[in-house]
DNA sequence: ATACAAAGTCACTAAATAGTGATAATTATA
DNA sequence: TATAATTATCACTATTTAGTGACTTTGTAT
């Protein structure tokens, strides 16, 4: 196993606490879940794998801490609440949709995060999603629901397309293939399109109840 | 370990590399391609795990082989080429998503596939991925394009992101999680729900370019 | 300084997993 | 029915992984 630290210079229990979180999300992202060994999460953080039996209880229970100290919602719940809605939700949706394909596609983390939460059932990737459920409630109910009023069902299901398309084809992008009905996921511009067709299709639900 | 089979009655190789790649499917189905041991393999086909090295040189050989083996996409095949389409593929492109809905949600082993198709870089896997594609782009070139003209690839990212949603919610139901946007997957409503949308889209996608 | 507790290491056990050499059981065939 | 070839098993080795008991090192309060 290569990835080894330096040697911690100071003996502190917090610290190395969270040097064995680090490991564990540096060992994610260079190699997926299941590369998750106690050994090698040991030898990443530079200590002893015996202080995470000490320190967590074991490796789960150092997984779970891992995954229950991201916090990849944060953002979104600042910016949820605010802003004039004279639209019915209309640009919000698209922003939202647009601002949340840059975060799937610019964070690695996230992405192995809602790939492990379609692997295996897990409490803290199970809090993931509800939190996920949970703010996108908020926009739903507050604001498209009325606005869309007996098609808000509608709504809500192609909302789910889209952000799941979204997730998936972030997560698709150069693991086995590269295009997606021939859109190339690793380009700017495939990403464009993909972003752009995410508006257009918000926009056409709108205009159609609209009108 | 348990699911072990009984003894093969007869003695002969094509029968029992044919229960070898039976094993892998059914524990691919039941425990995930994470759980393919050359063990639980072996036991499970009922036969001793030395064959799994004389017949197919090893437990990932004999992998490649089961995946290679799967044919998801042969009846998409047959019912691509015929067709009156006087609409521009409108009727034919609503039917193909929700046949594939359908064909993803009933069938497990496919979803398997594309899961481990996100996790694992792996020759065979990147096969099914180029067969979607190939075939994808026979509807795509002789009907959609044509007819889209100009917005051909917006239309292409619009199916982009139905299909990969589509198979994205299908995992993603009953794992961390039952409800996407609010929607249940779990039950026959989220599904019609998800099936109504993709119709919608698709419909609006064609009323905008043709009106 | 020393004694104590906390932090950390090391060497080990145990279990799971992959892979193989020797051999037995069966089948085909001369 | 002998015997050669094939099919299959068994018992073993080697490696990887999780987990632990005994120990050492370090910081700190007296």
């Amino acid at each position: 196993m290569e990835g080894e630290k330096t040697k911690a210079t100071v003996r502190n229990k917090e610290k190395s606490k969270q040097r064995f979180l680090d490991a564990v999300g540096e060992l994610l992202l260079a190699q997926g879940f299941s590369a998750l060994k106690v050994n090698d999460i040991a030898a990443t953080a530079g200590l002893d794998k015996k202080l995470i039996y000490k320190y967590f209880g074991g490796k789960d229970a150092l997984i779970d801490e891992y995954i229950r100290s991201l916090d990849f919602w944060s953002n979104v719940k600042k910016e949820n609440a605010p802003q004039e809605i004279a639209d019915g939700g209309r640009e919000f949706s698209k922003q939202m949709l647009l601002k949340q394909f840059d975060y799937i596609n610019t964070n690695a983390e996230f992405r192995k995060i809602i790939l492990w939460g379609l692997t295996e059932s897990r409490e803290p990737l199970k809090r993931v999603a509800d939190e996920r459920e949970a703010i996108g409630e908020e926009l739903l109910i507050h604001i498209t629901d009325p606005y869309f009023g007996k098609e808000a069902e509608m709504y809500r299901a192609v909302m789910a397309l889209l952000i799941s398309g979204n997730y998936y084809l972030n997560m698709y992008a150069g693991v086995n293939g590269k295009t997606f009905c021939g859109i190339d996921m690793t380009t700017t511009k495939g990403k464009e399109q993909i972003k752009k067709a995410m508006a257009i299709v918000v926009d056409l639900l709108y205009d159609h109840v609209t009108g």
